[in-house]
RNA sequence: GCAUUUUUAGCUCAGUUGGACAGAGCAACAGUUUUCUAAACUGAUGGUCAUAGGUUCGAAUCCUAUAAAAUGUACCA
C-alpha cells in the first residue's frame, strides 16, 4: 500500500514538472508513513513540505496542486491537506477488508518475506562458559538472540544459531580446582580453597556426583566420573560436561536450541590460532616489545595496541576470538551477528581490528553486534548482586520455575536491548496475571473460544461466504482492528532489519488491545449469517496474526486459558 | 580521565530513516457481567521528553556542552 501511494505521488510530481510548476530537476526524498492519529487518515506524505523551498511556494499550495493531478485509485477514499502541508490519505474500507482475505489466504506465511533471499546468516548468542548455571543476563541474551533468529528467518535469511564456549583455559581450570576442593571436603575461606574459586552450591553437587562415580551426557559425549580426587583432568572433564548438561536443560526449558556448539579448544587443536598469528605477523601489523607481541589495533580505530602473545608465551583471549571469527567468515556467513551482554562491548573494536589486519577482504563493519544492557534483579525490594564466585545469583531456571517460560521470555524481549532491565522477581511473580503476555495469549484464546461456541449454539460458519461479505465489516472497532492487522508485515520487516525484537512484543500488545476492544464492543456470534461469517473471518485473521507473531516470540498461543 | 549505553507521567516502558496537539501498561479515581471467558472493556487524572545552546519549514528524535546512572577501560576470559 505504501508503495502504491508512493507511485501515485511520483506520478503527480512528474505532472507538475511538466506543467512547469516545479523545477524539472528536483527529486525530493519524501516519505509515505503511517499516521499516528486516525484523524489524519491512514497514510501521510510530507512531499509538499520538502518542496516549499525549491518551488518558492507555500507547502499547502504545492499540496493542493499535487492533489489535483493525483491519479485516482480504488484503494483511496479521501485525500486531505492538513497542518503545515501534509497530504493525508484515507484508505477505502475495501482496501482494509481485503487485508483479511490476504491474511487468511497466506495463513502461517502472512508477514513473511524474502528480503534475505536465502543468504547465509549466523547468529551467535548466549555463549556462556560452562562454569556455572545460566543466570538472568544469559536469559536476556537467549530470549533476544532466539527471537532475532526467528525474525531473520521470517524475512528470508538462512539462519544458523551458534553457541561458542571455552572448555579449557584458566577459568575452566579454576572450575576444576573448585570442584576438587569440594570433593576433598574443603569449603570456601578454609585453607586449601583455591584463590577466586567458584563458591556456588552447584560446585558441591558436581563434586558429590564425581565422587559417586556418576555419568553425564553432554555435547554428544558420555562421561563417567572416575571418582579419583587427585585426577584433576578427569574432574575438569566431568565438571564441564555436568555444567554443559545443565545449561542445555535450562535452554531447552526456555525453548531455545542451537545448530552448532563451537569449542574454543578446537581452535588450538586445529591449529587455527597459530595460523591466525602467522597471518597477522605476515600482514605486517605486529611488533614486539617488552618480550610480548602486539597488534597495531590503533591502525583500525582502537585506542591502544593490544597484546597478542604474552611474555610467558601464551596468547591473550582476543587471538582465539579473531581466529574464531575467521572461521565464521570462511564458513560462508556473509552476515554474522553477535548477541552479547554490554559488558563485552570493548571486544568489538578489537575483533574487527584483528579481522581487518588479516587483509582478508572482510567488510569493516563485520560482524554485526547486538549488545543487551545489564539485567538487575530485584528481590524483596533489594538488588540481588550477581556473582558467580560468591555464588549468589538468580538462575534462569529459577525464573522459568517461578514466573513461567512464556512470561519470562516476553519480559526479557519486550524492551529495547539498549536499555537496562530491572527484573523484579516479586513483581513478576505476584503480578504474573497482569503480565502483557497473558493479555496477548488471552486474545488468541478468546477467538478459539468463539469458534468452540459455534458448535454449542448450533451456529454455522461459512468461510467462503465470510470472504464474500467482508464489506459488512464497517464498525469503528472493525476498522481499527483491520488497520492494526495490516501493520504486521511492515512491523515484522522493521523489527528484523533493525535487529529490534521488542517491536514485535509491542505490536502484539497493540493488536490484542484492538481485538479486546472489538470483542467487548460488538457481538461476534450474531444471528445474521452473513454478518457472523464476516466477523468470524476477521476473528480468524486476528487469530492467525497473533499466532504468527507469538511463534516468532517463542511464546505459545493457547486455545484455552 | 577515556569508551559504550541510558535519562520521556508516581512506577515500568513505547515513541525507527526529524513530522501535525507526546503514547501505553501498572498504581490511584469513576464506571461496565441475566447476553460470545471480567486474565476483558469504557471514562477521567497525570509529563518543562535530565539541563542549556545549535541545526530547519518542523526536534523527544540530529549536533555541541553540562549533569546523573550502568558497564567497560589487564601481558584475565
Amino acid at each position: 500500500m505504501k508503495d502504491h501511494i508512493r507511485d501515485l505521488v511520483a506520478h503527480a510530481l512528474d505532472a507538475l514538472k511538466t506543467q512547469g510548476m516545479l523545477p524539472a530537476d528536483v527529486a525530493p526524498a519524501f516519505v509515505i508513513e503511517r499516521t499516528r492519529s486516525r484523524e489524519h487518515g491512514d497514510y501521510a506524505c510530507n512531499v509538499a513540505l520538502l518542496l516549499a523551498k525549491a518551488a518558492a511556494r507555500k507547502p499547502r499550495e504545492i499540496a493542493e496542486a499535487l492533489v489535483q493531478v493525483l491519479p485516482p485509485s480504488t484503494d483511496i477514499a479521501k485525500i486531505e491537506i492538513a497542518g503545515p502541508g501534509f497530504i493525508n490519505f484515507f484508505l477505502s474500507a475495501a482496501a482494509y477488508q481485503n487485508e483479511v482475505r490476504t491474511i487468511l489466504g497466506a495463513g502461517a506465511t502472512y508477514g513473511r518475506s524474502n528480503i534475505g533471499a536465502g543468504r547465509k546468516l549466523q547468529i551467535e548468542f548466549v555463549s556462556a562458559n560452562p562454569t556455572g548455571p545460566l543466570h538472568v543476563g544469559h536469559g536476556r541474551g537467549a530470549a533476544v538472540g532466539d527471537c532475532l533468529a526467528r525474525l531473520l528467518g521470517a524475512i528470508g535469511w538462512d539462519v544458523s544459531r551458534e553457541y561458542y564456549y571455552n572448555d579449557a583455559g584458566a577459568q575452566i581450570n579454576n572450575l576444576a580446582l573448585s570442584v576438587q576442593a569440594r570433593a576433598r571436603g574443603i569449603e570456601p575461606e578454609q585453607t586449601g580453597w583455591p584463590e577466586d574459586g567458584y563458591r556456588g552450591h552447584y560446585i558441591s553437587e558436581v563434586a558429590r556426583a564425581f565422587l559417586a562415580g556418576e555419568s553425564v551426557d553432554a555435547d554428544g559425549q558420555h562421561i563417567v566420573a572416575s571418582g579419583v580426587v587427585d585426577d584433576l583432568d578427569a574432574i575438569r572433564r566431568f565438571a564441564v560436561a555436568s555444567l554443559r548438561r545443565e545449561q542445555v536443560l535450562d535452554l531447552q526449558a526456555f525453548g531455545v536450541e542451537f545448530d552448532v556448539y563451537y569449542l574454543e579448544s578446537s581452535l588450538y587443536s586445529e591449529g587455527r590460532v597459530e595460523k591466525t598469528v602467522q597471518q597477522l605477523i605476515a600482514s605486517g601489523h605486529t611488533y614486539e616489545a617488552d618480550g610480548a607481541m602486539y597488534l597495531r589495533t590503533t591502525e583500525f580505530g582502537d585506542d591502544k595496541d593490544r597484546v597478542m602473545r604474552k611474555s610467558d608465551g601464551g596468547y591473550t583471549y582476543f587471538v582465539p576470538d579473531v581466529a574464531y571469527h575467521v572461521t565464521k567468515w570462511q564458513r560462508g556467513f556473509g552476515r554474522a551477528i553477535n548477541e552479547q551482554g554490554a559488558d563485552h562491548h570493548s571486544t568489538i573494536t578489537r575483533v574487527r581490528a584483528g579481522l581487518q589486519a588479516l587483509n582478508m577482504q572482510i567488510p569493516k563493519g563485520w560482524p554485526d553486534y547486538v549488545l543487551h544492557q545489564m539485567v538487575t534483579v530485584m528481590r524483596g525490594g533489594e538488588e540481588v548482586k550477581l556473582s558467580k564466585r560468591a555464588g549468589s545469583y538468580v538462575t534462569l531456571r529459577d525464573l522459568i520455575d517461578e514466573v513461567g517460560c512464556d512470561a519470562t521470555r516476553y519480559f526479557l524481549v519486550a524492551r529495547k536491548v539498549d536499555s537496562q532491565l530491572i527484573f523484579d522477581i516479586d513483581l513478576a511473580r505476584s503480578q504474573s496475571n497482569d503480565n502483557p503476555v497473558y493479555y496477548i495469549q488471552y486474545a488468541h484464546a478468546r477467538v478459539c473460544s468463539l469458534q468452540r461456541q459455534l458448535g454449542e449454539r448450533g451456529l454455522g460458519w461459512n468461510r467462503d461466504n465470510g470472504l464474500a461479505q467482508l464489506a459488512l465489516l464497517t464498525s469503528n472497532f472493525e476498522q481499527l482492528l483491520m488497520v492494526e492487522l495490516s501493520r504486521y508485515p511492515e512491523m515484522l520487516d522493521a523489527a528484523a532489519q533493525n535487529l529490534e525484537p521488542h517491536m514485535l512484543a509491542q505490536y502484539l500488545r497493540d493488536l490484542a488491545t484492538a481485538f479486546h476492544a472489538y470483542y467487548n464492543g460488538e457481538a461476534i456470534l450474531v444471528a445474521d449469517d452473513n454478518l457472523r461469517d464476516a466477523r468470524l473471518n476477521l476473528c480468524a485473521a486476528t487469530q492467525q496474526v497473533l499466532h504468527n507473531g507469538l511463534d516468532l516470540l517463542g511464546v505459545c498461543a493457547p486455545e484455552k486459558m
